[in-house]
DNA sequence: CCGGAACCCTAC
DNA sequence: TTAGGTAGGGTTCCGG
């Protein structure tokens, strides 16, 4: 009998486990949870040998010339820059250039190495070498990469871009740790220049790089020119590997990992090479948009702290590590256990791992978590907190073997510190710890970005959205209870246990997964990035993808703080008491719609000096003087990006209300609200003050048209509900904000007030260009 | 007592 | 190898 294929848990066990959280077991004698868990008593394979559940389910039989290889994309890696796979003198040019970690149908965990081109390389400057020899440089370069590229029938031919000097610390052991001038290489493939060029000719204004650019230390360039490849906007889809197009590394295992010389880079089941070009990466529909059965772990620590005294890894030891395991999509976990320093009572329902040494319970969690292979890591502030807590105690207490917490093979997690500031989610300073090949979703992030909450202590969080608090165990009385017996290590290992399985309930109540997933899906970027970086990168990942179907190429454009442009009109409220009925009519999507109406992109902005060469017709001039070409003549990637993702949010929603199974009811709200999230970012993009491409002719422009609308909607209204033209009294606009209108028609009933707020919205609506589209919203 | 700057919060 | 926007109300502090 094999508990790991064992999706669902048995009827017995989820409608007891359900029967106990419904009691209302708001848990303040303690007491409560211990019934919860004493409900999987019935799970007796896990119980009569608690750890047979630990590993994957192993991998079938294949056969790399007839089988193809399926998997859903989690997490991500870059070789450039790190690994310099890329460097002359070993192999410039095609070459690894990413990691894709993910998860089969079948549970297996995947390492594929995608090979494709390096873009940029770094080689040391040649003695006394100043900027004016970079062109002389970048001709014999040229000449040099290309004859050998030749000679190599399987190599892709390419072209240097651009070449640039700066300083860096020698990645060469003869030239020390000091830092020496390096030459920075960047290239791109032809058929991607030429379409480039193209684009220039009609006006498009970042894409007029010049052929070659090269700058010095000392002065900077104007444009500099990167590109991107298809594998790095795939966001969590899934991935096809056909058959005969990958070759299969020999697959490792933990109890090799020590010995050199081994081919696979990581534990992962199945580890993989393909080419950049030959993997098929399947758009999230129907079928493909099931989820992987990824395995889930939340762990919890507890420290033996001092009096009055947060507690210090390098003194105080970590007491207990409590772990839950759970498959995505699953009632409850398969994994239930507790790591205790010293004796532990029995825990019905959960397995108690004891041990005399501290040292030896934290190397047996670490390969714990190996053995288990968790693609999402999740806890309370595990980030910040627990994480570097257990390296950083593991390192005073030298478990050497304890930092190896990820995927790949002898690379060692280490923390490190990051302040990440923007507009919207303010200063924070936070810990990164490499865990290659696993997402780190830590719960008090994704709350903190998504809600706001008066207090975020797990306990308020958990009474918030559970109705569930915490075991009632205060901070002061956690060395005491190590301190006693093993009943109050039991009452300890209770609450420690709790706190490991309540993120677990928020994230399935919360539905964090499934809504970060369509998100990452959504937008093409991974997982993770989804709670360690900003809106930008996901308007840039949907750009590339766009402009990667136009074979456009995206600039990288150098962050600077911009200038101030107008915004929205707020229309001065007519303060007062109102006693009859006062309808509100707004835009849909304002913002996306004026760009799509308009076709406002980058690629469809004009310069003055374009407009001579164009009819008047071509071409419209918006509200803030800009000008833009019509879509008829060169249509933009914004308006495309907007189309695709409002017309998708309009398929969720109509599938929303037909699907029956609250599973998947669940996964397509969580889609509509991602792309509706997706297309409201996309102009805040444009806008961005220190932004990767920003354009304020678009923004501007976009703003200006809002606020003509604004005043437009407010006169139509009121030039048309009037006493002369047959109605009761003159309408009247008391109070507008953006894209909405409050009008008080003077009518008595909310019926008549709702009838003529409906007639006015399609009036309006008739007065502007598609898709522009006033609604009536309420009375 | 007033105005301005800095800051925070919220609407859209 | 980073970081969505503006409008507008309110509070606090400081200087004149």
């Amino acid at each position: 009998m094999d508990g790991t294929q064992k999706r669902k848990g048995s009827p017995d066990q989820s409608s007891s486990a359900k029967r106990s959280r419904n009691e209302n077991d708001s848990s303040s004698d303690g007491g409560s949870f211990e019934k919860e868990l004493a409900a999987f008593r019935e799970d007796t394979v896990a119980y009569r040998n608690p750890t047979a559940n630990w590993p994957r389910p192993p991998v079938p039989n294949l056969n790399p010339s007839t089988d193809k290889i399926v998997f859903q994309q989690l997490e991500l890696d870059h070789y450039v820059g790190k690994h310099l796979d890329g460097m002359p003198g070993s192999k410039a040019g095609p070459g690894p250039i990413i990691q894709m970690y993910g998860v089969t149908m079948e549970g297996n965990s995947v390492l594929c190495h995608i090979h494709g081109f390096v873009p940029y390389f770094y080689v040391p400057a040649p003695p006394g070498f100043d900027h004016s020899h970079c062109s002389e440089f970048l001709d014999g370069l040229d000449k040099a990469v290309l004859s050998d590229m030749r000679s190599n029938k399987d190599s892709i031919s390419h072209a240097v871009l651009a070449v640039e000097c700066e300083m860096k610390e020698s990645i060469y052991g003869f030239h020390g740790k000091r830092k020496i001038p390096f030459l920075r290489i960047t290239m791109a493939l032809p058929r991607l220049i030429a379409p480039a060029k193209r684009i220039l000719e009609t006006g498009f204004k970042f894409a007029s790089f010049p052929e070659r650019c090269y700058s010095t230390y000392e002065s900077n360039i104007d444009y500099e020119v990167r590109f991107m490849v298809d594998t790095e906007v795939v966001g969590c889809n899934w991935i096809e590997l056909p058959a005969g197009k990958y070759k299969v590394r020999s697959p490792a295992t933990i109890d090799d990992s020590y010995k050199t010389g081994v081919q696979p880079k990581s534990y992962c089941q199945i580890e993989v090479d393909i080419a950049y070009d030959e993997f098929i990466s399947h758009t999230p529909e129907g079928e493909w948009s099931k989820v992987a059965p990824l395995r889930i772990l939340s762990f919890d620590i507890e420290c033996a702290g001092r009096k009055g005294v947060f507690p210090e890894p390098e003194k105080d030891s970590v007491i207990q590590i409590a772990n839950m395991v759970i498959n995505q999509g699953d009632r409850d976990p398969f994994i239930r256990n507790v790591f205790t320093l010293n004796s532990c009572a029995p825990i019905v329902g959960s397995h108690v791992l004891s041990f005399p040494q501290e040292g030896n319970m934290l190397q047996k969690w670490s390969e714990f978590v190996k053995r288990v292979d968790p693609d999402i890591i999740t806890g309370y502030n595990i980030v910040n907190f627990d994480l570097p807590y257990l390296l950083n105690r593991a390192a005073a207490l030298k478990v050497q073997k304890f930092p190896f917490l990820g995927r790949v093979r002898d690379e060692k997690s280490t923390i490190s510190n990051t302040t990440f500031q923007s507009r919207a989610y303010g200063k924070r300073e936070n810990k990164v710890i490499n865990i290659a090949g696993r997402a780190q979703f830590d719960l008090l992030h994704a709350l903190l970005r998504d809600y706001k909450l008066r207090s975020y202590t797990l306990n308020a969080v958990s009474f918030h959205f559970l109705q569930e608090q915490k075991e009632d165990v205060q901070h002061s009385i956690i060395t005491d209870l190590q301190n006693g017996n093993d009943q109050t290590r039991r009452r300890l290992a209770i609450y420690c246990m709790k706190d490991a399985i309540l993120p677990l309930r928020l994230l399935e109540k919360l539905m964090c997964i499934i809504n970060y997933m369509e998100m990452a899906r959504v937008t093409g970027v991974p997982l993770s990035y989804l709670l360690s970086r900003g809106q930008q990168i996901k308007v840039v990942s949907q750009l590339l993808r766009m402009s990667r179907k136009q074979d456009l190429l995206l600039p990288a454009h150098k962050a600077e703080a911009g200038e101030e442009y107008a915004g929205a009109t707020v229309i001065e409220p007519s303060k007062g008491y109102y006693d009859i009925p006062v309808a509100t009519l707004d835009f849909a999507s304002l913002y996306p719609s004026i760009m799509m109406a308009h076709n406002l992109c980058y690629t469809s902005l004009l310069h003055q000096s374009d407009l001579k060469s164009l009819k008047p017709d071509e071409f419209i001039k918006t509200p803030s003087g800009d000008h833009f070409i019509k879509a008829s003549i060169r249509k933009g990637l914004l308006p495309e990006i907007l189309e695709n993702l409002l017309s998708a949010r309009k398929k969720a929603k109509d599938d929303l209300k037909k699907e029956t199974d609250p599973f998947k009811k669940k996964v397509l709200d969580g889609r509509q609200l991602a792309l509706k999230l997706s297309a409201n970012s996309v102009y805040g993009f444009t806008g961005a003050q220190v932004g990767k491409l920003p354009c304020l002719p678009i923004s501007q422009s976009v703003t200006a048209f809002g606020r003509m609308m604004i005043e437009r909607t407010k006169e139509l209204v009121e030039l048309k509900y009037t006493v002369e033209n047959g109605y009761k009294t003159n309408a009247k606009v008391i109070y507008g904000d953006t894209d909405s209108v409050m009008v008080k028609f003077g009518v008595e009933s909310v019926a008549e007030s709702m009838e003529l707020g409906r007639e006015a919205a399609s009036y309006v609506s008739g007065h502007f260009v598609k898709p522009i589209k006033l609604e009536f919203e309420k009375v």
